[in-house]
DNA sequence: ACTAAGATGTCCGTTGAACGGACATGTTCC
DNA sequence: GGAACATGTCCGTTCAACGGACATCTTAGT
């Protein structure tokens, strides 16, 4: 009587059930959590992550929960999930970051005096220019970025200066990409692009008139480690055109960096 | 004739493989990766790694090649890791971080330029205060500390602000961990501690002279959210003993950063 | 030049950690 | 009240992770 209605099958055919997932390893998994993280989205739910990583709920619950034991997470009083300040912490060894920001500061803030701009520090990151540092300016462009953020290689004046200095190799990478259009003067042709990288290994500058964005015009000079590698780009962003005025102020900053991180002194 | 040895035992007893790392999980083990990363180790061959974490070569060689192509590590021409620019990228997420820098900078520029010392910012992170941006002022106290650099909570100025406005829980948790004496002033009594925290909750202010390191005087002030709850420390630190002239300064800027954080506007 | 010691990189059979379906509970909205 | 959705937990199955073994390369000692 009691088994009249039969065992109920408890397990589905297990062929249907992770189908699309095989070959995916666990570090892949908890790392498509942490790049659900944007700046757009810095908070998240729990069915949030589910939905952006295609993980089920009960393994995204799991690694979530590993994650936040450790601090590479954080749960906020409503249970969602922010990126934890131990993530933070960890990302202040690198060196391209901290050591470079605490020896560019000090120069930086003495161009933002100088030229009451917007002034930025950025290093290449794959086929970005990653902004580590900026100091902004009240009456100049809105925000064309920030910290953390990233730049095109092509339409900006720290991406050209990065792009020029940088093997073959990245600039075949970045026409793979495709050169996004922003404005009308974003120059979309390689052999354009081409020309303007040689002028700015040239002159040693990188001067950019609203390629990216309507009335920002910018100046970016380079900074270079005691072996004389480029390692990053300094820019200062205005909305006047005439940059050119700005053209001796950057230089003459980027080599001051460029100075505190040694180079010359071991040729 | 051929088989006279007899075929040899190609795997040993499985029971001493990985006897004392049963239940660690994958995550646990790149975790521990990443943690064996400090500002003292900033860079470490794959065999430095392994001492560190206690990981089998084979094993760490595949997790950190994993964490290298996602971007948490990078290798260095010689082959040693160091933490990606990811990692830091990500960081720049976390709410306590950037959003909480981006404002009190321009605040702290004025804290410094008005006294000439080193000016800290930190946040909470367990047991410990967390430097979270700092301006060095060049000819105050050597080096006491950096940004992603860490100050105890109950010896240092900023620390015992934090402190005195967290729950009774951290107190109980900060005394677990002992108090540890880094000079003859450091206060090790938990009684004299509760003491101190009191006056600083009356007074709105820690005042703190050489309890970390000698010849460091600092004062501290609380950064508040909309919601009135202490989220940072803004702190001076001085070689000047007469630490009480810089009180009015540090408990105005402090004001300063937590009305840009909205604190007063929505009650 | 030969050997030893150590680091990095790769392969593959075994096995236990990770997966996900199912269920329980809590919350929100109509 | 109950439908829809989110979070949290349990447990049997299975495939990804583990680590021993081996190969290669570099550095050090005699």
């Amino acid at each position: 009587m009691t088994e009249a209605e039969g065992p109920p099958p408890r397990r589905k055919d297990p062929k249907t059930a992770n189908s699309g997932d095989r070959g995916r390893t666990v570090i892949s998994r908890a790392l498509a959590i942490l790049d659900a993280f944007t700046l757009e989205r810095r908070e998240l739910t729990l069915a949030q992550i589910c939905r952006l990583t295609g993980l089920r709920h009960a393994t995204a619950h799991r690694l979530a929960g590993e994650l936040t034991a450790w601090g590479a997470l954080e749960r906020l009083p409503g249970g969602a999930y922010v990126i934890g300040l131990r993530l933070w912490e960890l990302g202040t060894l690198n060196p391209r970051g901290l050591p470079l920001r605490v020896r560019a500061m000090p120069v930086m803030e003495d161009l933002h005096a100088a030229t009451r701009q917007h002034v930025q520090l950025a290093v290449l990151d794959g086929t970005d220019a990653l902004v580590v540092e900026r100091i902004s300016a009240a009456g100049a462009v809105p925000v064309v970025s920030q910290v953390g953020g990233r730049l095109p290689l092509h339409a900006s004046a720290a991406g050209q200066v990065l792009l020029a200095h940088a093997g073959e190799e990245l600039f075949t990478e970045a026409l793979r990409n495709g050169l996004a259009r922003f404005t009308p003067r974003t120059i979309t042709d390689p052999a354009a692009l081409r020309l303007t990288l040689a002028e700015c290994r040239r002159t040693g500058v990188a001067v950019v008139h609203e390629e990216m964005s309507p009335d920002a015009h910018s100046v970016a000079a380079p900074v270079t480690d005691s072996k004389g590698r480029v390692v990053a780009a300094l820019s200062v962003v205005s909305v006047d055109a005439r940059t050119h005025l700005l053209v001796p102020a950057v230089v003459l900053a980027g080599r001051g960096i460029s100075r505190g991180l040694g180079a010359g002194s071991t040729p």
